[in-house]
DNA sequence: TTTGTAAAATTGGTTGAACCATATAGCGTT
DNA sequence: AACGCTATATGGTTCAACCAATTTTACAAA
């Protein structure tokens, strides 16, 4: 009999859970590391002493949740990075709790001028040049979707320059989902106004002037929602 | 044959992926009200056009977010609040992304001082009697265990006064995260401290003092990950 | 009628085996 | 060495059966 195991002689009902617990066990312990690959299905199912069925439950909320990857006629491999991790669940959050875009922009508004303040103390010339290319990408662009993708990836450099990585994961996902939704909204989308936000918050970060970072960042944020209000109202 | 459904022609080879979306449909379009009861598993994949083993994984997917319920002999039922979905996610980022304390407490310093700033506009009669009944409640407390709870509580009363439920829900993971990781690292925490900083934030909000709140709320942050970083060190 | 209990039906939990689809590795031919 | 076929490994899906807990029903006793 493989692996009498961690604890739990009760008659675990929960079995998911559990194996999800052991998953993480294995991750923390460093069997597991990211890009790594798993044992087989087959195998790990063996080890763990439940049926492969059982098994693929846990691996399939850990597959959704972008904690690892799965490749027919390969194998099962932890990610290396947890980045889409907050995308299913705030997709329920919005949809149980029935999140407004309104409750979304809010979020912004109290979290990112922060953030942009603390770019301004910390960003390094690789930061500093990621938002210079992003604005540029804005000017450059000529649809919505390279626009969108422009602006993402403006916001996205501030949070990195932020240097918090719970945010930075976070506002990403909030922005993908503002952002696309928005741009299927209303179909032209200004471009002047938020790109001369972005330039004047670059260069509040640039000169380390985190007041002004913060501040231009509000504006920034409050204006787009205004936007948003508007063109809702027109529907 | 049911439901030939939406969209995808292809060969779906994301078949959770899809289930999960369709359920997401039901939600959204009504036909289940949060604490309203599924169809029962071997008929829903009837109408799905799957097998039962197929939409049992997608099924534990949302469980174990937290989106549904689901109780041996009795039927599946949607969560009537999203409470408990960033919880396993914020879990495996905390573990993918190395994310230390620090890390957890700086998005704290970062947004809560701002949500404290927001109760201060809004908080509401009944948001100030659980601000109070939570600060009573830590002087009550003879252990680390309900000296917690109270802690908890007061800085969920703060974050369900902000308005803004995506901090609050998100928050109340971090803290509970943080704070039991704590204590059991240290076996003895201190309460002094953290008290009288919870009576002037209270203060603040009471007197509609934003300003006072915000300041008062970063402080009393910035002294917690202060305590925190020297019992780490005596470790 | 009301109450208590046992049987039946319902429903999620788990297992085992089989088969499919794809990717990789190995081998043989050219 | 290069190409192409085959075998193997691996995740994806289905089917059928049985287990375990709960709820419902039926029926007998009070």
């Amino acid at each position: 009999m493989p692996v009498a195991s961690s604890g739990d002689a009760k008659t675990d009902t929960r079995i998911t859970a559990t194996l999800i617990a052991k998953i993480k066990q294995l991750i923390s312990k460093g069997e597991i590391e990211p890009g790594s690959k798993f044992p087989p299905e087959r195998e790990l199912a063996k080890e763990f002493g439940v049926n492969r069925a059982s098994l693929r439950q846990a691996l399939k909320v850990l597959e959704i949740m972008g904690v690892l990857t799965q490749r027919v006629g390969d194998g099962t491999y932890l990610s290396a990075s947890a980045e889409s991790i907050l995308k299913e669940p705030l997709d329920f959050l919005v949809l149980l709790d029935d999140l407004s875009h309104y409750e979304l922009f809010e979020t912004r508004v109290i979290v990112e001028p922060e953030l942009a303040a603390r770019a301004a103390e910390r960003a390094t010339a690789e930061d500093l040049a990621g938002l210079r290319q992003a604005i540029m990408g804005m000017e450059r662009s000529r649809n919505n979707q390279t626009r969108l993708e422009a602006d993402i990836a403006f916001h996205d450099c501030v949070f990195r320059a932020s240097g918090n990585r719970i945010c930075h994961l976070l506002f990403k996902v909030i922005h993908r989902s503002l952002l696309t939704s928005m741009g299927q909204l209303s179909r032209r989308v200004s471009i002047d106004r938020p790109l001369s936000y972005h330039k004047k918050i670059y260069a509040a970060i640039r000169d380390r002037n985190s007041e002004e970072a913060r501040k231009a960042m509000q504006e920034h944020i409050l204006d787009a929602q205004g936007l948003l209000t508007k063109s809702a109202q027109n529907e």
